[in-house]
Order: C-alpha cells, then sequence, then structure tokens
DNA sequence: ATTATTTGACCTCT
DNA sequence: AGAGGTCAAATAAT
C-alpha cells in the first residue's frame, strides 16, 4: 500500500506540472483525481492500521496526525509599548509566538511538493539542531480570510549515495508538516473528498509561485497530507505515540 | 508603488 | 539557556 501511494504521488509529482503550464482545467480534473485516487487509499489504509494497530510502534506508517497536548500559549499581553498593533490583536487567543502544533498536524513527505493548489507566504525560515536543511515556515496567503493553515517544509537529509549536485536536487525530498485546516476558499468542487495538499519548494527560492487554482473543500482532511512514505527516521514525534493517531476506526 | 521574501530579533516552551 | 516558532524591518521582485 505505501509503496502505491508513493508511486501514485510521484506520478502525481510528474503530471500536474506538466498540465499546469498547458491547460488548467484538465489540471485541476487531474488534481481531483489524484487525490481521489490517494484518499481511497488512504482510507483502507487506515482501517487496516485500526485493525493493526495493536502492534505497537508502527513501523511503517503513514500519516501521523499528530496532536498536540496544548493549544498552547497564554494570552499574551500585550500591553505596553509597542506591540503589534496590527488590525487588532486580538487579545485573547492570538499568542503569536511559538504554536506549536495546533490541533493536530499531518506529515508528508515528497519531493517536489508543488502545484496542489494553496498560496501561501513564507513567513520564516530556520536552522534546526542538527539538520543539514533549514526548516521554512510557511502559512496561508489568505491569512486574513480567517485561514490559520500553516505548513512547515524541511529538506530531508541526503546520505551518502549523493552524486551530483544535480541528481540531488531532483531527488530531493521534503517533509512537509501541516497544521490547521483551510478554511479560507469554500467553494468547492463536488468530488467527495476534497483533497488539499499544497506545496511549496523550498531550495533555491526560485519558483515558487504557487499555482493559483486551488479548490479547496472545505473538508478538513488534507489527504495528501496523510498519504506518504514517511520515513520516520527524521522526525521525532515524541508527542504523538500517546495522542491521538486518528485513526477512524474506534 | 505594491507585494512577497529574507533574515535577525523577539517570544515562549522545555 | 537553548531550541523552535513568529514577527517585522529591510530587501527583492513584480
Amino acid at each position: 500500500m505505501m509503496r502505491q501511494q508513493e508511486l501514485v504521488m510521484q506520478l502525481r509529482a510528474l503530471v500536474l506540472p506538466l498540465l499546469h503550464g498547458v491547460d488548467y482545467t484538465s489540471a485541476d480534473i487531474a488534481v481531483q483525481l489524484f487525490d481521489d485516487v490517494i484518499g481511497c487509499n488512504i482510507s483502507v489504509a487506515s482501517k487496516l492500521e485500526g485493525c493493526l494497530m495493536s502492534t505497537g510502534a508502527g513501523g511503517g506508517t503513514m500519516v501521523e496526525l499528530v496532536d498536540d497536548k496544548s493549544l498552547v500559549r497564554k494570552s499574551m499581553t500585550s500591553s505596553t509599548t509597542g506591540d503589534r498593533t496590527e488590525g487588532q490583536v486580538k487579545p485573547n487567543s492570538v499568542g503569536q509566538k511559538r504554536r506549536r502544533n495546533d490541533k493536530r498536524s499531518r506529515s508528508l513527505v515528497t519531493h517536489v511538493p508543488h502545484y496542489d493548489g494553496h498560496q501561501w507566504r513564507k513567513y520564516g525560515q530556520k536552522n534546526i539542531n542538527g539538520r543539514q536543511h533549514p526548516r521554512n515556515y510557511y502559512r496561508c496567503a489568505y491569512r486574513e480570510r480567517n485561514c490559520l493553515a500553516t505548513k512547515t517544509v524541511e529538506q530531508q537529509e541526503q546520505n551518502a549515495g549523493t552524486s551530483s549536485a544535480m541528481a540531488v536536487e531532483e531527488n530531493a525530498k521534503y517533509t512537509v508538516v501541516y497544521y490547521g485546516d483551510h478554511t479560507c476558499k469554500n467553494h468547492s468542487t463536488s468530488m467527495v473528498q476534497a483533497p488539499q495538499l499544497v506545496n511549496m519548494d523550498l531550495h533555491n527560492g526560485e519558483m515558487d509561485q504557487t499555482t493559483t487554482n486551488a479548490q479547496e473543500p472545505e473538508a478538513d482532511l488534507d489527504l495528501p497530507a496523510l498519504l506518504e512514505v514517511f520515513d520516520s527516521s527524521l522526525i521525532n514525534w515524541q508527542d504523538w505515540n500517546e495522542d491521538v493517531i486518528y485513526n477512524l476506526s474506534p
């Protein structure tokens, strides 16, 4: 199953960019089809996993829904000097700094996270301890529209086998973690489930234009986000084991 | 001129 | 104190 998902993702990454430049309508349909396929796959995988869950670790895995213990932040009072009053600060829940995981996060590993439909704006970059590549922080471009979705993208380390720089670039994989759901755009296209994915790429910073066609449903699960091959080696979800592993089966 | 990205400072949590 | 996450001024791109 995992292999299948991986292959579908690869095909998706290959096809969508090509279609995107040619026929937006087809690209849009392709996105939905891919996501539908993926969604079916995930659904089955989730059920299977639910049955097998007891086995613990679950080395394999695919999606992770990480739930955080707390939504964090205390209300920080922005009293006195300087605060950013942009617009209006919401005194209460907006803490702003340090949000860690919102409700749940979904991680995904993919190379070339592009074309999925959401538009993101980069708001930060950080080097993470011991990691080779920096982590990039993005938030939904429509944040004003009440959309609090954010994501982080980080290139996975490449092992020795790397040959040329080019090769590395092409094989580069990125770990993308999504936080929050998109509440912007309510325009859902029919399809049952809507996938939403997003992507951006980081390296080079060159191409990042995100596509504009995004349509997103408000479905809250990001399928895409779910699937993937997850190399847990790079990610330490220390918390996730205890919290939610959100599978459907009770 | 406007909008997006870069990047160091700032903030919070562990 | 250090690490991770966010802000915002400066800068770059459009």
